[in-house]
DNA sequence: AAGGTACTCAACCGCGGCTAA
DNA sequence: ATTAGCCGCGGTTGAGTACCT
């Protein structure tokens, strides 16, 4: 088991002021503990589900005999030790997910996180805040922005869909150095893309600036036939032009049409040096997106 | 090597909705 | 119909760690 003591005792330790409408009862708010959770707490709480199942947690807390609060406990079971949880970053696919179903959704990260099996709210959360946001902050630009929504929609999310095309083996179609010797779990079999993933990949090309993905919506049958259908959008029937010269295409397109330094679009000096500058390095190579964001 | 800064993510809080009494 | 307790969601915090100077 992982060990969860990272921390030391110490941590939350601020959390000392609470609402009388958060207090738990007196006789039990005198010993209740929170914080980093223990080894010992972990396993009696795994011991006790495993035997009971979960639910009900504030009586599931006191009949484990945990001095924590039934928030606490679901929280550390859902996010932490429920058996299914994934660790490790997130794929490609489920980057993308992520992405367009934010788009569609907003900040409803449960909603989000039905969608990523394996995954909780809590992580989704953590990664769009974490990752997502600051490529904004880095940008100048609010996340909200159209600026900022096309950059996701015509760089970002292309470029997951490339990934996911280019991905031939396991271990290696994260965004970001995967350091925590744990691997991916990925499977970069494209049959393995979800439903939602597909459409996503089909929403994403919708609009591009050199391709127009038909509707998908149609007779389709499988998410094979699917996978055909766009690979034949994203080759143009070009069996010469491979997917990357493509991305490469639009990105290119993308960059001097829509993002000129002087597109009404991108008034600020600061960006508009960063877009050109993105530009122009964009015609000697294909930039991973981690490249893209650092350039600036 | 040391100190500072940035980043990650587990765990917390507040609030609203639901439900049983 | 009311109310108290529980549950789940979204937002926030801060300890630990990685990275930088």
């Amino acid at each position: 088991m992982e060990m969860v003591l990272k921390r030391s005792g110490g941590g939350m330790a601020c959390h000392q002021h609470r609402p009388a409408e958060q207090q738990e009862p007196a006789e039990l708010s005198a010993e209740l503990r929170r914080g980093p959770w223990t080894v010992d707490e972990d396993l009696t709480l795994i011991n006790y589900i495993s035997d009971h199942g979960e639910g009900r947690w504030n009586a599931l807390a006191r009949a484990a005999g945990l001095k924590r609060t039934g928030k606490s406990c679901r929280l550390r079971w859902l996010n932490y030790l429920r058996p299914d949880v994934k660790r490790g970053n997130f794929t490609a696919e489920e980057q993308l997910l992520i992405l367009d179903l934010h788009s569609r959704w907003g900040n409803r990260w449960s909603k989000i996180a039905q969608h990523l099996p394996g995954r909780t709210d809590n992580e989704i959360k953590n990664y769009w805040r974490t990752r997502v946001q600051k490529h904004a902050k880095q940008l100048n630009c609010d996340i909200n922005s159209k600026r900022f929504k096309d950059a996701m929609k015509y760089l970002w999310m292309p470029r997951l869909v490339e990934r996911i095309h280019a991905s031939t083996g396991p271990g290696d179609d994260n965004i970001g150095p995967d350091d925590d010797g744990s691997g991916d779990y990925g499977n970069n079999d494209l049959s393995c893309i979800s439903g939602v993933t597909m459409a996503t990949i089909a929403t994403c090309f919708e609009g591009s600036p050199s391709m127009v993905m038909s509707s998908s919506s149609d007779s389709i049958t499988s998410e094979s036939q699917d996978l055909q259908k766009i690979n034949l959008h994203v080759h143009g029937g070009d069996e010469k032009m491979s997917s990357r010269d493509w991305m490469q295409e639009v990105d290119h397109e993308f960059w001097s049409t829509q993002i000129q330094p002087n597109n009404e679009q991108f008034q600020d000096q600061e960006l508009n040096g960063w877009v050109q500058g993105f530009s122009e390095g964009m015609s000697e190579s294909l930039w991973s997106l981690e490249d893209i964001w650092k350039m600036q």
